[in-house]
RNA sequence: UCCUCGGUAGCUCAAUUGGCUGAGCAAGCGGCUGUUAACCGCAAGGUUGGAGGUUCGAGUCCUCCCCGAGGAGCCA
């Protein structure tokens, strides 16, 4: 039966032709449910959950901007409409038309109302569905990736994945950055450290870009301050809650900057960030169960501390015998020098209640385009962001070269090929400044933000190592 | 790449010293007018990841392989 107005909209639906008997309500989504309380609607969706005492039957039915609990009263619809909802399978398809009723006792999202159901039509009776209303393994879940999304917590999650990265972009462009997009097939190693995805462009060797950072670098010359937001590709083995093969990240890059500027500029970036999506997503992360008041102290300045002192921290701490979650295995300590581990960035963090700035790390083991300190070219001028509550780096940031010289002393230091930079050291050549700019993770972010325990949830679809489907 | 743990019904798990593979849920059938992962009853569901070996006998022990999970290193 042809049914012309599925898919019309709220504001549309008022015009569209009727084509029933009976007269059909408005199309309405279930987040504004409340405004339709005593009213008949029509809703657009799927069967998630069935329990029923025999001649009535509770249908919970979401449409992907929520859920709410219909009943099917004996006598309210024909006998062959409650027994069509008794049999009626999980995901199934729907168009469901009833009266909206406040009831404290009715689940859902938003909750608190019910529809008692006049009308039901089957659009498709859906197969078998594999994924119940019981626990699933982290394997089945993940082969099922493309049915798990359809669950109340990951659709909590993309939901506040949309608003985080609607937040990222709207400071930048709220705040004098020109979006420009760089691009993802690259003929070298842009940082020449981490293994990178290699493919083949028309017979010369290409590699998938883990940054956009160097092209950055030549655009802020254009427009002064840029962003680029796109994923990013590593091919390390790593095989950790905090890696991903694909993943996506928004770099700034501003022209003029000096670090103690970038920090500024984090600090607000960061806040903003995680403010908006407290006040924009408080249902959704009440249904992740994220406890927000640690998220609500994510105000700027953020503490700063220098990895000389974050060093001495740890070391005393280890001294100590302190242990470190989730393992609570005990701290070891480190020498300068060193990079922190994962227990050290987790001790770090949990000495602040905001996001902490560990600044001035080893120029050894940072990239080759950090601007050294000035009397103490041991240490560059760069920091990274720790999130807290052992969520880890979420930010990595720096002040870059700006001199030539520096650059080509740091490009042959560290074994790279002159030639593949030839345009990057160009820019120090025509009007060089000083410049900085930083890449905020945003899987990291979100599992931050959303509590997770792993990263693979932040993402509809994870590349992980041992994971391309679906 | 390395370390640790795991793979038994569609799903989540159990199975004593090596001794007839067993539950719950889902799916099927029947019942139930306020259920919240409902409940009650009936019936059904198995090449125990794969190959080889030890043994009277292997889900269990040994070897190799495959797959997955957590961690290390590295990073956002």
């Amino acid at each position: 039966m042809k049914r012309p107005h599925l898919g019309k909209s709220e504001r549309d639906v008022k015009n569209a032709p009727r084509t029933r008997s009976t007269p059909l309500a408005d199309i309405i989504r279930i987040e504004h449910i409340a405004r339709y309380d005593g009213q008949p609607v029509t809703l657009q969706g799927w069967l998630q959950l069935k329990t029923g005492k025999g001649k009535l039957q509770f249908l919970r039915v979401r449409d992907g901007t929520g859920v709410i609990q219909a009943v099917i009263f004996q006598g309210s619809v024909t006998p062959e409409l409650l027994e069509a909802a008794k049999r009626l399978p999980l995901e199934s398809s729907l168009v469901v038309t009833g009266v909206v009723k406040a009831d404290p006792r009715a689940p859902g999202i938003p909750g608190g109302y019910e529809l008692g159901v006049t009308d039901l039509q089957v659009v498709q009776e859906s197969a078998e569905y594999p994924i119940g209303p019981k626990e699933h393994g982290v394997e089945f879940l993940m082969d099922n990736r493309h049915l798990w999304l359809r669950s109340n917590r990951q659709w909590a999650i993309l939901r506040v994945r949309a608003t985080i990265i609607k937040a990222m972009r709207d400071w930048l462009d709220d705040n004098g950055f020109i979006l420009v997009d760089t691009p993802i097939l690259t003929p070298s190693a842009a940082e020449g450290t981490t293994t990178l995805f290699q493919t083949d462009f028309h017979g010369e060797p290409a590699f998938l870009a883990q940054t956009g950072q160097l092209y950055n670098e030549a655009n802020i010359f254009a427009v002064g301050k840029t962003y680029c937001f796109g994923p990013t590709f590593r091919a390390e083995k790593s095989k950790t809650r905090r890696h991903l093969q694909e993943f996506w990240m928004v770099e700034p890059e501003i022209a003029f900057c000096k670090l103690e500027d970038l920090l500024e500029i984090e600090e607000q970036y960061v806040s903003y960030i995680v403010q908006i999506t407290l006040a924009e997503r408080a249902n959704e992360l009440k249904l992740l169960e994220r406890d927000t008041t640690a998220l609500a102290k994510v105000i700027a300045p953020f503490p700063r501390i220098s990895y000389d002192d974050a060093v001495a921290m740890i070391n005393a701490a280890a001294a100590r015998g302190v242990t470190v979650p989730p393992n609570d295995e005990p701290l070891p300590a480190i020498a300068w020098g060193d990079d922190f581990g994962a227990p050290a960035e987790t001790f770090v963090a949990s000495q602040f209640d905001r996001p902490v700035f560990v600044h001035h790390y080893p120029s050894a083991i940072k990239a080759f385009y950090m601007e050294p300190e000035p009397g103490r070219a041991e240490v560059c001028r760069s920091a990274d962001l720790l999130a807290p509550e052992g969520y880890g780096e979420i930010i990595g940031g720096s002040e870059r070269m700006s001199d030539p010289d520096v650059l080509l002393a740091a490009i042959d230091r560290h074994g790279l090929p002159r030639q593949a930079y030839a345009w990057y050291i160009d820019l120090r050549r025509y009007g060089s400044a000083p410049h900085s700019g930083f890449g905020l993770g945003v899987e990291r972010t979100v599992a931050w933000i959303c509590g997770l325990d792993h990263i693979r949830e932040t993402i509809a679809f994870p590349r992980m190592l041992n994971r391309l489907n679906p």
